[in-house]
DNA sequence: CCCGAGACTAGGCAGTGTCTAGAAAGTAGT
DNA sequence: ACTACTTTCTAGACACTGCCTAGTCTCGGG
């Protein structure tokens, strides 16, 4: 039998998802760097190679997770305005862009309640500035949450001037709830009705404020 | 010299204190049970007698944390009421109550400002339900913004059948604001910004609902 | 072909949380 | 004042962790 070669071959990427499973399954406390390589038949030291410690590691998870939930915003988002356009001309653009709103925010936390220990992890406090590529990947998650709000305008909604604090508003509301759905404040249903809520009050708040 | 005690006298009590200095000073990991022990002089199992273990120790600052929280909400609203009051009858009832809430909300951006590591515990995710004291003291909190959105009603600023929601709402916005100031994203100041805009668009947001 | 760089092994260190047995101090009840 | 009981604390041990170091293996480019 071909006995396990020395090089792994692709040591990083399954620490990595390994760690994304047991920190969906057990929690961030359960997170540990000797245990991954066990799993992953490596040598404890073997990690090192390629995080320097486990906070290199868990800015990874962080980059990674901002990245996955850019995606299914990005897709849930483009799921709701292929639905609008499939309505054709009958619906109102305001409408369709609560809409789209609404399905971007439930994606946010569909999100949040399959990843609560990651998202916890993506949003934690750090002493100092969290590394370049994590910033890198909130602000391309935050880049998207502003090109949805952009569409706003278009549809007569708000004015461009607004849309900077809007889109900071709308993310804080969003984070906000989920939060208050993961720490089991409110249950997730409730979490749902929220959000519409929230945008809804958004958008007929922000045209009475024009 | 009166060697020590053998009882420490106020062992818990001293932890206690001592862990929040911790956590606000090196954050969660930098929090040890062994290392709080040896700073009250006592051995490295007394702390056992007080908390069955660290997450125990964990549970009972974000018990305390919410506690404080609440206390410091309470009182900056009532110092928004009494200046109210101050300003006599010349003041629009609705403008004092948009008043008394930025004040309580911007009370609770410089809690999280000042603790932020004690406001990540208290919202972390837990696998399991939080321990009932720590329920008991997140729902005296929620309780003070329920009384403080309750005053709106009274000022007409929106139905009573709507004070639940937007109290959620109300919470939901602040704690964002918060996490997004406290994870670096944007700086207090501009989180300040965005609780005015925030209430503002709340509350005309209800009255154009309405 | 070799040789340098990166990936990995293996051992050791200090530190941690948790568990145990038992000593000391306080608290009653008589 | 003596005794029994409970709580608080000590002291030692265990398994585990992250981190460090020295050395070994493997691969790819000169």
């Amino acid at each position: 039998m071909p006995h396990r070669p020395f090089h792994h071959g692709n040591l990083r990427a399954a620490l990595l998802e390994r760690a994304e499973a047991v920190l969906r399954e057990r929690g961030l406390d359960a997170l540990s760097l000797r245990e991954l390589a066990r799993e992953a038949g490596v040598s404890h030291g073997a990690p090192r190679s390629h995080f320097p410690d486990r906070g290199a590691l868990l800015d990874a998870l962080a980059e990674r997770g901002f990245l996955r939930l850019d995606e299914e915003i990005r897709q849930a988002a483009g799921r709701a305005a292929s639905r609008a356009a499939a309505r054709a001309a009958t619906g109102d653009a305001q409408d369709d862009h609560a809409r789209t709103l609404h399905a971007a925010a439930s994606a946010y936390l569909g999100f949040a309640v399959r990843e609560p220990a990651l998202l916890d992890l993506m949003f934690a406090t750090k002493t100092d500035e969290p590394p370049e590529p994590v910033r890198a990947a909130a602000g391309r998650l935050f880049g998207t949450m502003s090109g949805l709000m952009d569409a706003g305008v278009a549809a007569g909604a708000y004015p461009a001037s607004d849309v900077g604090r809007l889109t900071l508003l709308l993310s804080a509301t969003v984070q906000g709830v989920s939060a208050l759905v993961t720490s089991r404040r409110i249950p997730a249903d409730q979490g749902e009705a929220l959000l519409g809520d929230g945008i809804a009050l958004l958008l007929s708040g922000a045209a009475a404020g024009r």
